[in-house]
RNA sequence: GCGAGCGUAGCCAAGUGGUCUAAGGCGCCUGUCUGUGGCACAGGAGAUCACGGGUUCGAAUCCCGUCGCUCGCCCCA
């Protein structure tokens, strides 16, 4: 038997009212802050990737679905979502469009990590960007859209976490700073962290191990060794989260995987999160598109995973509308009435009317099992009887009411009445 | 990539070497109710016990390998 490659996964139609509970929410959430929709290609030039999330980066170190084509060139089933928007944004000269341009999407996503709870191998992702202001009111918007969202959703107990990471002016001289800070307790720091003192300092600071912990209480701030213009950004920015009062927490240890983030990142976070726990990432990059080959043009996004989504919606327990179940179903009984049941079950469609035939080969009785099942709320039943009289049996599954109609007289009242049908 | 646990029908599961031609529950189908659902009762279908190899007179049960899932690390949505 063949299964899903591992670490993907299947959508079965019952796990779907979750999908279009997050897809609507986040396209009305969207549409309210003036976002337009993207749709880019699942994979790109692998220079795309390596160039914009970093060489020295997990993902592209170790993570990248990359493959040679027919062609012969390399190409890399995306592993995250900004780059292909930046692409995107310089090569349809998006800068001659008003500034700054706001996009969303939807997408699935690939890496090759070790499936997890929370993790996996194809996962897809809500995210925006918005490019071409640097102004710290556009990180407040963002952050604001990323707040807006969680909590349409109803998701409760979560945090919302930030910090600035400085800019290639500022946080050389911070790497540094910390690096010394910690060589002066290299005795006590953990293996990994002994490693990561060399190979990149900032992620010391959200080591787990206890005692590195511990150092990392007392080690310098990001926040407090900013450049003069980053710190105007930084507290320009919070000063309008403040007054946009955005229950915000300001995270010192948050040091993010890609490497095009400057200046501002953050993240919301399950109160009780274990490991793998962010539902929804971002920050700015303002060094991204010039890295891609364009004219400096900042830029800044965030993306939320809908499969972790998902889980916390379940979780915590969050009521999701159901899918809606079409509103008949045409029962049947004796063969006259299978052919007169398919004619009425195609001319409600055709109307514009959510109908199913039932499976005629079981009993009457079957046919009501089959629509109580299906959450249908009418059942219409054709038998000898109705055919002869050209009516139908309506009947209303919530209050086990029936009445007969004449058939072309309920299929037009059926028709009238879909649209606000419930 | 490292460490650990797990894998019995669509789902949840009992069973830890012979009594397993594998219990029970949910769900599905049928009947009681010959043209009427939700409840109840009865019956039925559905499992090469993840896959492959080994040990043994005998394996769902022990051993090895593979695949997958889960948890921690790493990393991230």
């Amino acid at each position: 038997m063949f299964q899903a490659p591992r670490g993907t996964s299947d959508h079965l139609p019952e796990e779907q009212k979750y999908w279009r509970y997050i897809e609507s929410k986040a396209m009305e959430v969207a549409a309210r802050f003036g976002f337009g929709r993207i749709d880019t290609p699942a994979f790109e030039d692998s220079n795309l990737f390596i160039r914009s999330v970093g060489e020295g980066t997990d993902i592209v170190e170790k993570e990248m679905y990359t493959f040679e084509d027919r062609g012969g060139d390399s190409v890399t089933l995306r592993p995250e979502g900004t780059a292909p928007v930046c692409r995107a944004y310089l090569e349809h000269g998006m800068h001659n469009l008003p500034q700054p341009v706001r996009m969303y999407y939807f997408c699935p996503v690939f890496r090759y990590e070790r499936p997890q709870a929370g993790r996996f191998r194809q996962h897809h992702q809500f995210g925006v960007e918005v490019l071409g202001d640097a102004d710290p009111s556009v990180d407040a918007e963002v952050i604001e859209v990323a707040w807006d969202l969680m909590t349409s959703l109803g998701l409760k107990e979560i945090n919302l976490l930030i910090n600035s990471v400085g800019d290639p002016e500022c946080r050389p001289a911070y790497v540094a700073k910390l690096r010394e800070y910690y060589s002066g307790h290299r005795s006590v720091l953990c293996a990994d962290c002994t490693e990561r003192l060399e190979r990149n300092p900032l992620r010391l600071l959200d080591c787990k191990v206890e005692t590195c912990r511990a150092l990392g209480n007392d080690a310098p701030r990001s926040a407090d060794n900013l450049c003069e213009p980053c710190s105007e950004h930084w507290s320009k920015l919070l000063s309008y989260l403040d007054s946009m009062q955005l229950p915000y927490q300001v995270d010192h240890r948050m040091v993010r995987g890609l490497d095009y983030y400057t200046r501002t990142v953050f993240e919301v976070q399950p109160v009780n999160g274990g490991g793998q726990s962010t539902i929804c990432g971002g920050g700015r990059y303002d060094g991204l598109i010039t890295e891609l080959g364009g004219r400096e043009t900042p830029g800044i996004g965030f993306a939320t995973g809908l499969e972790r989504l998902t889980l916390n919606l379940k979780s915590g327990e969050v009521p999701v509308p159901d899918e809606p179940s079409p509103r008949y179903l045409v029962a049947n009984v004796g063969d006259n009435a299978r052919l007169a049941a398919l004619d009425l079950s195609v001319r409600l469609r055709r109307a514009g009317v959510g109908a199913i035939l039932s499976s005629g080969t079981r009993g009457l009785r079957g046919q009501m099992r089959q629509a109580n099942a299906l959450n249908i709320p009418y059942a219409l039943i054709l038998g000898d009887d109705e055919i002869e009289k050209g009516e139908v049996v309506v009947r209303d599954m919530h209050s086990s009411i029936q009445e007969s109609k004449p058939l072309d007289e309920f299929i037009e009242e059926a028709a009238k009445s879909h649209g606000n049908s419930s």
